[in-house]
DNA sequence: CAAGAAATTTTGTCTGACAAAAAAGAGTTT
DNA sequence: AAACTCTTTTTTGTCAGACAAAATTTCTTG
C-alpha cells in the first residue's frame, strides 16, 4: 500500500486519518483561523500529495467534529468553533444507548442546577434578567391557557445557566437538562402542580435578581427536589431508563 | 448532478450524508445490532446503488460520531457504542477553541465532585474501595519519589465518579476534570502542597469508605477550594484559558 | 486435527472523468 | 460607480475501474 505522507506517518495509519489529525492541529493551533475557508479539495489533495478521494475522506472525519461546516447551503467550508448542538447531540445519543435512568441525570442536576442559580445570582447581566423574566411571563400564560410547559421549562433552566455567562457549565448541564426536563414537566402537570413549578421558577428568578447567591441557590434545590417527590406522588419509576427520540447526529 | 439515491433523497442533501444517515437509523434501531460487524464497502455500495467512494465517505461520518469502530488493529468495523472518551475528546476540543478559564471549569467542578464523593459514600463497591485505596498508594509512592502526580491525581477523581455508579455524571466531569486537574496538580506542586493533596485525597476516601456523605462532601469541598488558594498564593491567573495538549480526536 | 500454503475478500489509494452548483469575470445598462 | 446580466472557471459530488497490502477464508498436507 503505497503512503504517500512518507514522513512521519506511523505505520498502519491511514493516509486520510493523518491528514485530517495534521488539519486539525493547523486549525487548533490557528495556522487555519476560525472563520476561514478551507482550501478547495484539489489544493489540498496537491499539498499533501494524495488523491483527491483520500482528502474527501479525511474532510469527512473533520466535518463530524464539528470543527468544519458548510456555511450555509454555501459550497464553501468555513472553519468554525463546534458549537454546543454538536456536542449534545452525540451526548444524548450515549444517553440513550446508555440506558440511563432518571435518577442518574438528577443526580447531575441537583449538583449542577443550584450552583448554576447562585452564580448566575453574581455576575447576571440585565440582559439575562430581562430574558429569564420574559420566560416566566410566557409561562405564565402557557399555563393559564393550559398549555405545555415543557419547551418553556426547558428554556428557563437554560437561561439561568446562560445567564452564569460559565460556556463550561452550561455544555456540562444542557444535554442533561433536554433529556430530564420533558420528564420533570410532564411529572408536575400530572400533578397539577403547575403552579408550584411556576412559583419556583419565579422565586428564583426574584433571588437572582436580588443577588442572593444562597436563596437563588436554595430555591433551585428544592425546585430539583421537587422531582424526586413528584415521582413518589405520582407513583413513578425514578429508576426507569430514559426514552426519547434518537437524535440526528447528521 | 446524478442521484442514484432516486426516491427520498432531499434535493440538496448529498448521497453520502443521506446514506449515513439511514445506516445510523439502523444502528439505532437496532436493525445492524452492536458489536456485529458492518458489511463489506463494495456490499454497501451495492445495496446502496452508489459506488464505493460514495460509502467510504458515509463511513468516515459515521466513524467520527463513534457508532462504528475498528476492532482492535483488526480489518473489520464493528458497530459500538459510543464511548466516553469518543465524546469528551470532542468535547476538550470545543473548550480549547473556546478559550475556556480555570475559573470555569473550576465552578463546574466546584458543583459536581462533591456530589460524586457523596454519593460514592452511599454507591460505593467493595471494588471501587479497593480502586481508590490502591490509587492513594500509588500516589503515596510517587509522592515520596518525586514524581509527578497528575496522572494519579486525575485518576483518583475519575475513581471516586466511578464509584457512583452514575455514568452521566462520569460523563458530566470526565472532561472539565481531565483539564482542570493538571492545573490544579501543578499549583499545589509549586506551593509544595503535595502532602495537602494526598491528606485530603485520604480523608476523601476514608469518609467514603465509612459512608459518610456529608464527609465526604465536606472533605472533596475543601479539597477543591484548595485550587482557587492555591492560585492566589501562587500568584496565578484564575482568570486564564486553559491551555492543554490538543486532543487526539483523530 | 492442526499448521501452513493458496485463493479470495476487503481495505486504502489512485487516476481520470463528468454533471451540477457556485464563484469569479466580463460586458452592459442605468 | 453601482447594478444587473451572461459567460467562464472552479469546486463539489459522484462514478467506474484499477491495484497493492493486509486480513480472512479455504484448502492442503503432515
Amino acid at each position: 500500500m503505497l503512503n504517500s505522507e512518507g514522513e512521519v506517518a506511523t505505520r498502519s495509519l491511514p493516509a486520510f486519518r493523518s491528514i485530517a489529525r495534521e488539519l486539525e492541529q493547523q486549525i487548533l493551533s490557528g495556522a487555519l483561523p476560525v472563520g476561514s475557508t478551507l482550501p478547495s479539495e484539489t489544493s489540498l489533495a496537491d499539498r499533501f500529495s494524495v488523491s483527491r478521494s483520500t482528502i474527501r475522506e479525511a474532510i469527512r472525519l473533520l466535518e463530524q467534529i464539528g470543527i468544519i461546516r458548510r456555511a450555509e447551503g454555501r459550497n464553501k467550508l468555513r472553519i468554525t468553533m463546534p458549537r454546543a448542538e454538536d456536542i449534545s447531540a452525540r451526548i444524548k445519543t450515549a444517553f440513550l444507548l446508555q440506558e440511563t435512568t432518571f435518577e442518574q441525570l438528577w443526580e447531575v442536576l441537583t449538583a449542577i442546577e443550584p450552583m448554576c442559580a447562585a452564580i448566575a445570582a453574581t455576575k447576571s447581566t440585565p440582559e439575562d434578567l430581562e430574558r429569564i423574566e420574559d420566560n416566566l411571563r410566557r409561562t405564565e400564560t402557557a399555563h393559564a391557557a393550559g398549555d405545555d410547559l415543557v419547551a418553556l421549562d426547558v428554556e428557563f433552566h437554560n437561561l439561568v445557566a446562560a445567564a452564569t455567562g460559565n460556556d463550561a457549565l452550561q455544555l456540562s448541564r444542557e444535554t442533561v437538562g433536554e433529556l430530564f426536563y420533558p420528564a420533570f414537566t410532564q411529572v408536575m402537570a400530572r400533578l397539577n402542580a403547575g403552579e408550584r413549578l411556576i412559583l419556583a421558577h419565579r422565586k428564583i428568578f426574584d433571588a437572582i435578581s436580588a443577588r442572593d447567591r444562597s436563596e437563588a441557590r436554595g430555591w433551585m434545590e428544592r425546585h430539583i427536589g421537587d422531582f424526586q417527590r413528584g415521582c413518589d406522588l405520582a407513583n413513578l419509576d425514578f429508576d426507569a431508563p430514559i426514552t426519547g427520540p434518537m437524535s440526528e447526529i447528521l
